[in-house]
DNA sequence: ACCTGAACACCGTTCAAGT
DNA sequence: ACCTGAACACCGTTCAAGT
C-alpha cells in the first residue's frame, strides 16, 4: 500500500520527506515571501497553511524561518516597496516626479489588497527598503524648497489618497449598480452619466487621476504659501 | 451539582437559557449590529462568538437574524453612514460644505478601521442610509455645477483620500520612529522636526488636514477648468 | 420562529520527536 | 538547525433537537 517516493530533487509535486533535518534546508525566509506575494498576485490573499503547501512542506516548518505571518506580511511589504518607483526624482522636476512616484506606488499595492492595511499601520523596522523609498523622496522634498517640519505632513497626506485609491482599485466595478435605481435617482443619473462618459480608463483609474492632479494641484499652492 | 436558574429577564449575565424556542425573541438584527458597533469602539475588531457572548447568545443564535458576519459588517457600515453629516449641504457654499463632510465622513471611519476595507470594497445594496448619503452629495454637486459625467469620479477621488486618512488614523504614533537613525538620516530629521513643530495636532490629523485643503484647492481648480 | 449545543472545516501557532 | 505530524485554542457556519 505504501507510494513509491520517486521525485526529483526540484520537483515539490508529491509529499514525501521523512521526518528529521533534511540535508539541506528546503525553504528560507526568501522563498516564503516569494510564495507569498504569488499567492496574494493570484487571490489577494493567503493563509500560512496554503503557503506551506505551496512551498511543499507542513505548514510547521515555517516557523523555523520566520516568527509568524506578520513578519511574512511584513517582507511582502518590503518587496512590494521596492517595485516604487523613486529614480524619476533625480531625472525629472519635482512635482512631476511626484506624479510618477504616486501612480507606480498606487499600482504596487493595487496588487496587492491584502498588504494595504497592514503596510498602513504596522512601525518601520529601520534598515529595510521601506524606509529607503521614504529617505529618497524625504530627500526629493527638501531639494524642491520644502519646509523640514512640514515635509512629514504632506508626505503622509499623499499617502493617504494613494493607499485609498490601491484599496479602491479592488473594490467591484459595479458598486454603484443599484437593484432599484429609483430610491436614489439623482445617484442613478450621475453614475449612468459616468459609464457613458468617453473616459476610456476604468473608474478607479480616472478617480485616481482626477485625485492626483487635485492634490498636486492644491500642494504646489500650499509650498507657494508656506515659502513666502 | 446544578446551578439556580435566578436570572432576571433583563439581566444577561449568567447562561442559563433552556433550548428550544424563547416566549420573545431573545435579540435583533438591530440589537446585533449595536453590539458589534460596540465592539468594533473598544477593540476595533469583532468575531461572531464575542457578538453573541455580549448579547447572552449562542454564537447559532446569530444566524436566525443575521446571514453572516458579512451582513453584520453592512449594518455596522449603515449605523456608521448615518453619522456623515450632509446637512451641511444645505446650509452653507458648497466647497465650505465638502469640508465639513469629508470632517465627519473621516472621523465616521478612523473609529472603525475593520470595516474600512469592507465599505471601499462591498457593493451597495440599494435603498440603505450609505446610499442616501451618496444621493445628497451628488445632488450638491450638481447644484455646485460640476458636469453630470465627472461627478463621480471626482467624488471617489474624494473618498478615496478620507478611507486612506481613516486607515492612517489609527496607525502607531510613532510609524516612523527607526531604531537606528543613521540608516535614514534624512528620513529622522524630517520626523523629529514634525515632532518639534508647534501643531498641537496629532500627526494623522494634520495630514488629513493638509490633503484635503490641498484636494479642494486642486478640485476649485478642475470645476473652473470643467465648466470653461 | 428562535433558542441550545454538538459538530465541521478551517485558522495561526506550539512542540515533541526525528535526523 | 530544520523537518514532520499531532495538538491547541480559536474562527465562522451548519444543523438536529427542543419548545
Amino acid at each position: 500500500m505504501k507510494a513509491a517516493a520517486a521525485d526529483q530533487p526540484a520537483g515539490n509535486r508529491r509529499r514525501s520527506r521523512r521526518a528529521g533535518r533534511p540535508l539541506a534546508p528546503v525553504i528560507t525566509a526568501d522563498s516564503i515571501a516569494d510564495a507569498a506575494i504569488g499567492l496574494l498576485d493570484e487571490s489577494g490573499d493567503f493563509t500560512m497553511a496554503q503557503l506551506a503547501r505551496r512551498l511543499g512542506v507542513g505548514a510547521s516548518a515555517l516557523y523555523n524561518h520566520v516568527t509568524g505571518k506578520e513578519e511574512v506580511l511584513a517582507r511582502v511589504r518590503e518587496l512590494v516597496s521596492d517595485r516604487i518607483d523613486t529614480d524619476v526624482f533625480d531625472s525629472v522636476p519635482f512635482f512631476d516626479a511626484l506624479l510618477v512616484w504616486a501612480r507606480s506606488y498606487r499600482d504596487a499595492f493595487a496588487r496587492h489588497p491584502a498588504t494595504i492595511a497592514v503596510f498602513a499601520t504596522t512601525a518601520l523596522d529601520g534598515a529595510g527598503r521601506t524606509t529607503g523609498m521614504y529617505e529618497r523622496v524625504v530627500a526629493a522634498f527638501l531639494r524642491a524648497g520644502w519646509p523640514e517640519d512640514d515635509v512629514m505632513t504632506t508626505l503622509v497626506a499623499l499617502e493617504d489618497f494613494i493607499m485609498g485609491a490601491a484599496l479602491d482599485a479592488v473594490a467591484p466595478a459595479d458598486m454603484f449598480q443599484l437593484r432599484s435605481p429609483q430610491d436614489a435617482p439623482t445617484l442613478s443619473r450621475v453614475t449612468a452619466a459616468a459609464r457613458r462618459s468617453p473616459s476610456g480608463t476604468r473608474p478607479a483609474q480616472a478617480s485616481f487621476e482626477a485625485g492626483i492632479e487635485a492634490m498636486l494641484t492644491g500642494l504646489r499652492v500650499r509650498l507657494a504659501r508656506l515659502s513666502a
